[in-house]
DNA sequence: ATGTAGTTTAAGGTCGACCTTAAACAAGGT
DNA sequence: ACCTTGTTTAAGGTCGACCTTAAACTACAT
């Protein structure tokens, strides 16, 4: 059991996951454009991971994980995540730089690490990006709201950043922004839908498709003031 | 800096800096069959490490590190007894299973997480197999006596394990040695020269290769007994 | 001085994971 | 019905990391 497979494969199953909405597939274009390969190289590798049984590929459609991928990308979800909460926690290295130090990591372990670090971390339920971590049983639904859904003059909470990616954790680092942190929505730009917020006394602008990856929940309290306050550990 | 180089490359080099005494080269017939490939294939190995400036290679003697090389190896190595400490210490994963999780580890992670896994773990002098984890500054010389070495009825106590590997390490495991353990040589057999010793009121038998690769000290103390006693993890 | 054991080179093969260019094809809007 | 856009297939390439078999060669001990 376990199925062996190369770390470059499961990047595949971890992105389709990733990218998948609801039920329907992912084209391959956009598996191909967040893995920065060619969109030639991203169908090869959909095609052998359809032999293996992982993913199902619907001809002009898109791509989906069978079952069995879901499940692969669920364990190789819950191995980054759970690496990127000890590399914050336990390591003290900077918030936007885990993610990709943690991509080293999740192909390099196997089940009796992940669980033991699980235990060891304290059975976390979100990494530090505010997605939760997946576990046996049914992953909670992370809402579905993103700031891109939000009105001018709502307020809101940064819940998490949807699909991670370096470039876009450093963006938001270096605007002290961070889940947890209360903002509002001041207003939507008519040219390409820049979305200004508000966060504590500074302005920071958002396309609209990074704006797609900001999960946002209703600001819990009256938000103690934080910009770059942390993030929640448990459910 | 750091010279991009794959998990395999890696492995040579530590495989190198391993099996190399004093300063001989290492025969490639050594490097092939600890890796468990061909002596073609390490020949090619070496090869393309020499184009890269990480190793010397004087035809039908062996081969040795350059100074790169052993930097890098050196590095290699930190990695990797880090990594081991940290599943013991801090996932307590068992003993003799470390090693093996930890050779994928150390090909995952950079200087960054390295070093701050060094501090967290609190600087530890050796890993959980009794080898000095290089530092910055000369490596602390290794005892070169080997139960190999010894003489019957001599008592000493277990230092460390130096090539390490899954199965060696699984049989200590198996007889209950590890590092600290006092014991006696009873005897050396005549017939293929196996190594009887007495580790509390248990009798355990090793082959001369077997033998060569545990490191032995003079006994600390009278020895408080003990069969399966930890190891120290200050110099 | 010679022979054997150990080393190296040569030649050819496989597999995975990428690339490019170019042609064939399907879906969906006008 | 057509045309554009996006998708797939085909063809050929590269590179790294392994493999085998077979021939050439060296070191060393007898």
């Amino acid at each position: 059991m376990a199925v062996e497979i190369g770390p470059s494969p499961e990047m595949y199953l971890k992105s389709l996951f990733e990218l998948t909405r609801g039920h329907a597939p992912v084209p391959i274009s956009a598996l191909a454009e967040r893995l920065g390969h060619s969109v030639v190289s991203a169908t090869e590798m959909v095609h052998r991971l359809e032999r293996r049984g992982l993913v199902a590929h619907e001809p002009y459609r898109g791509a989906r994980l069978t079952s069995d991928g879901a499940t692969h990308a669920r364990t190789l979800l819950r191995r980054h995540r759970l690496w990127e909460r000890f590399l914050t926690d336990e390591l003290n290295l900077p918030w936007e730089s885990v993610h990709d130090l943690a991509c080293q990591l999740e192909h390099a372990v196997g089940e009796e690490v992940t669980e033991a670090l699980d235990r060891r971390l304290g059975i976390p339920a979100t990494c530090p990006h505010g997605n939760p971590i997946p576990r046996s049983g049914p992953t909670p639904a992370a809402s579905a709201r993103t700031l891109a859904d939000m009105k001018p003059g709502e307020h809101a909470e940064l819940e998490a950043v949807h699909p991670e990616s370096g470039p876009v954790l450093a963006y938001l680092a270096q605007h002290g922004l961070r889940p947890g942190a209360a903002f509002s929505l001041e207003s939507i730009e008519p040219t390409d839908g820049l979305r200004v917020i508000g966060v504590s006394s500074t302005r920071v602008a958002f396309g609209p498709e990074l704006a797609a990856r900001l999960r946002v929940r209703p600001a819990s309290g009256p938000g103690r003031g934080g910009g770059a306050r942390g993030d929640e550990r448990r459910a």
